[in-house]
DNA sequence: ACCGTTAATTTAACACCGTAAACAATATCC
DNA sequence: GGATATTGTTTACGGTGTTAAATTAACGGT
């Protein structure tokens, strides 16, 4: 009796169509400019509606956050997809990471914004899903001995560099005329030379010693 | 004739007690809790009163910002001072660098928060302040043959490095119990591994055959 | 001592915000 | 058709940043 519940594909068609509305609008007016009446206006509907979708702001803005790791993680692996050597991985991995960043600048700044205590597990899960692409990389890498050391440390430490790289891009930090990317190559062939396994280095000495017979 | 026009002694006056107090606020509170309001209550005046001193609330938090870059700055060069060899004030920086972000996890946030463009120069000139310290640090480090290769490149390359580590741990984004000093230290011999000029070089093999010398 | 003038501050007001509660509309079941 | 439950809207409240008007305070000249 009474007027049917909303199905829950309506209910999340709306869910959807809000959180999309809602990070086109951080896009454009940034945080601070983002309002539940604004986005309500963009939704063509009253302002308080959303509240029967969402519980607060908050709740929309954890929403928008899952929503653009979903998205960063396909862009981290996209950008690896058929790459086999695990150097190269890890590469294309940085471009990838930078790339998002660049290209979405918004959706970084949006999903990484600290300060906040996330207090919404969907989010921290759908982070797990974008860590795990680069955890991978480096588990591979460190299996295939062209890294050397403990994973999870390797796969924090690769990772918070090109992070590092992405936030102060993002920022506007970078002075000099340094490009963010030629950062993220420096950064990653670092990172690979100074943990670099047996088949790294076996490689190398490889190279070197076809080198030296070349020369002679 | 009429009242006295306020002298500039009193005007910085009043704008350091308000930067100061808005510090605390937002050390407090948080960036979303933080208005106008409160820091005027705070300041025992009235809440138009801010507006005298201040063109808005983005002049005030960009105050607080150069503020914040000052003392992280300062907070660097105590960190690194009387410590001459290169290697180990750049350990000693990197540690300066997430000690600050781990015990002032508020000004951290407010200084580096990223995606509103400054448009205050005087934010930036305090930025240039704390930046310079590890660009001295990375030049001393090439002229002593410690590290090799372009000083700009490699300050961008260990700065974003340590800075991501104190961004992903302040967003609590560390996983698997790892420590971000210990993601630091990697990040920091890593680095110095992967770009270690001659001096190191030859450092190291004297180490090394001390080694072997010792074991016959 | 009073006044005019000028600057500092407070008060009042505006437009906007997030959110909750009262309300109207609507679609189902008996 | 009437009762009812669920949807969406309207209304309302306390808060925000900011501006304009009103008020207060401090001086020089008379």
């Amino acid at each position: 009796m009474g007027r049917p519940v909303l199905s829950d594909e309506e209910v999340s068609a709306f869910r959807r169509r809000a959180t999309e509305a809602a990070a086109d609008l951080f896009a454009q007016q940034g945080y601070e400019a983002f309002s539940m009446r604004a986005l309500a206006k963009q939704l063509g509907c009253s302002h308080a509606t959303p509240y029967r979708y969402f519980a607060s702001k908050e709740e929309l803005f954890a929403c928008v956050r899952a929503d653009g790791f979903r998205r960063f993680g396909e862009a981290l692996r996209a950008g690896t997809a058929d790459i086999e050597d695990p150097a190269d991985r890890l590469r294309a991995l940085g471009r990838a990471y930078l790339g998002f960043a660049q290209s979405a600048p918004a959706a970084f700044a949006v999903i990484f914004e600290m300060g906040q205590t996330t207090a919404f597990p969907f989010v921290d899960e759908a982070a797990l899903g974008a860590w795990s692409v680069l955890y991978g990389t480096i588990e591979d890498a460190v299996e295939a001995k062209v890294l050397a050391g403990e994973v999870a440390l390797l796969a924090h430490t690769s990772w918070a560099g090109v992070h590092g790289v992405a936030t102060l891009a993002l920022a506007g930090k970078l002075t000099m005329g340094i490009e963010a990317a030629s950062i993220v190559e420096t950064m990653v062939e670092g990172f690979l030379r100074a943990h670099a396994g047996a088949a790294a280095t076996a490689k190398k000495k490889r190279a070197r010693s076809a080198k030296t017979r070349s020369k002679r």
